[in-house]
DNA sequence: CTGTTAGCGCGTTCAT
DNA sequence: ATGAACGCGCTAACAG
């Protein structure tokens, strides 16, 4: 049998509501009794019920958090993050996965939505079709956009730019730029601020060379295995690579390896996320760091001071220089 | 408003259980009735308030799930499986992180327990207190004991046993074995595995050397690498490695290229666990493979059926050989 | 400062 | 077959 808020009021010799006062930290609760209270709820191993509790309040302290996969390293970074900042909240996070999948995420969010919970978290897969579904229900959009909510993310076009900017500043003129799927807003806006500095020094310096070859899929390790594949095997692969994630870069990084090229010598790779892997594959990956931690933070407290204004607030992302490029002369 | 059950049963001119029983798909309802009832619901938009049904219950349809830390790629798989398997059954996973940490791990099995899940799933920390906060809460144990509680994980002696038997007959005479954090069962049982079948090597040829270095610290990749440099820099370092993690073995290739070793001529490396990342380093990893898929299902069956019994269910690991081990022959 | 009590929304038992 | 009433565990309002 659970031990109930009124098993501690009666072996403490006092009344529910004080027991309930107690808990709630009410100063209005003499010394001598609260001492007595709290011993007793040790004593009994006494844990809230947090279901009387939320039908009281008719709120619960559950945030609800959809991401496409728990397994790739950059959402399970944000979960580890909304997990802790909730935690010490005193919320606890329900987790679900969409699988990139618009019909599992419609399921999945209403699935949520049906617990009630205080907040929701998400990462919208394309053509989501949810906007009904969260429409006035406290909701945060993280990384991906969705339409009329608020968004939390890093400034991707900034972020696509800093890694061309870098890469020419390095000397590279053959470039390969592997992007995200394209139907993605995140995976376009990386790949848009790429081309926007590769056109601007495309302007700035008319007579020079400068060969982009670009090619898009997946975010994970595989797809940048592959798409490594077809960057490298050709008669004139590029110099340098920027990529539209760290998972990418290390898949890239094995196909460098099959081909027979060497990094950074051969070839200069630019990741994204700053994964906690970045810093340790084989070389270390320079990378366009999001600060993650910063971004969970900003979105679980968009969501526990339930800002009316549906705002967009875009983080600066970070060049973050490690091994995987060098500088490059005309051979 | 929120409409609830009450309103409806005035709009429909009928008793709160009526209604009640109609949510119920109760036969014993006259299809006139039925009919009407469900028109009113349509029209008023009535959802059944969870909360309140829990609080009658005394139940949820929550599958609490507490791991030492969801970036660890292994957690991540596990937790993905557990939710997949939860979410096909109408169930919802609360995700806690214990950070390793028993004051943590009491903190957040006490939370989750209030919010009173169908089954909490639970890899315990070494140290861990909650024995007495679990019992007789339908608790299972992935990957590591919890004494008086069900079990679901692999044979971890067995696998040790494997690297080692794997490494022999490889040829390599001077071994290395990194292993976990000593306080962990799972850690002392991979290394008495390996120990075992080394033992049993030295009894069959007492003759011939057979040297083996240990070393231990934690499970990630970091660890791998400090304790990489300890095991690599020294005279006679050893020609294979066997770790406790993959994420060991990836960070202990990284201190290999520090030294100037290269694998798998100079230095032969088994991991353990077979996370996705194992099969895309550079070279691929061999490693002993733990079904995760299967002790996902296990563990949520366990959970979902309510087994009387404590049981405790022992996997068998699998060596997958990739490219990071290779025979040896004394120079 | 503390005790008492009325619901929060729902499922179920007991009448009818 | 249906209605009425109770209580799940808790908080807040009120009374003392």
């Amino acid at each position: 049998m659970t031990v109930t808020i009124k098993d501690v009021a009666k072996a403490a010799g006092v009344a529910v509501g004080t027991v309930s006062r107690v808990l709630a930290k009410n100063k209005t609760v003499s010394e001598e009794i609260r001492i007595r209270v709290e011993e007793v709820i040790r004593e009994l191993g006494y844990t809230p019920n947090s279901l009387g509790r939320n039908l009281r309040l008719n709120k619960t302290d559950l945030i609800g958090l959809v991401i496409p996969d728990i397994t790739n390293p950059f959402f399970a970074e944000l979960a580890k993050h909304v997990e802790m900042l909730a935690s010490a909240e005193g919320y606890s996070v329900l987790l679900a996965n969409s699988h990139d999948d618009p019909a599992a995420e419609q399921q999945q969010v209403q699935t949520l939505l049906g617990r009630l919970p205080s907040g929701l978290i998400l990462v919208p897969v394309s053509e989501s079709r949810i906007g009904d579904l969260v429409s006035g229900r406290n909701t945060v959009t993280v990384d991906r956009p969705l339409k009329g909510q608020t968004l939390v993310g890093v400034d991707n076009r900034r972020g696509g730019y800093l890694a061309a900017d870098y890469l020419l500043s390095l000397g590279h003129r053959r470039l390969g730029y592997m992007g995200g799927p394209q139907m993605l807003d995140v995976a376009r806006e990386r790949y848009e601020g790429f081309l926007s500095r590769i056109q601007a020094f495309q302007q700035r310096h008319p007579g020079q060379s400068l060969a982009v070859q670009t090619v898009d899929g997946n975010f994970d390790y595989k797809a940048g295995e592959e798409l490594g594949n077809r960057l490298l095997r050709q008669e004139h692969p590029p110099t340098a690579i920027a990529t539209a994630s760290d998972q990418q870069a290390i898949g890239l990084m094995r196909a460098a390896a099959d081909v027979g090229l060497s990094i950074p010598d051969d070839l200069s790779i630019v990741g994204f996320d700053d994964i906690p892997l970045a810093s340790l594959v084989l070389p270390r990956l320079t990378t366009i760091r999001q600060p993650l931690a910063e971004i969970a933070r900003i979105a679980l407290d968009a969501i526990l001071n339930r800002p009316s204004a549906t705002t967009e607030c875009k983080l600066e992302p970070v060049l973050v220089e490690r091994s995987s490029t060098r500088a490059w002369s005309a051979r």
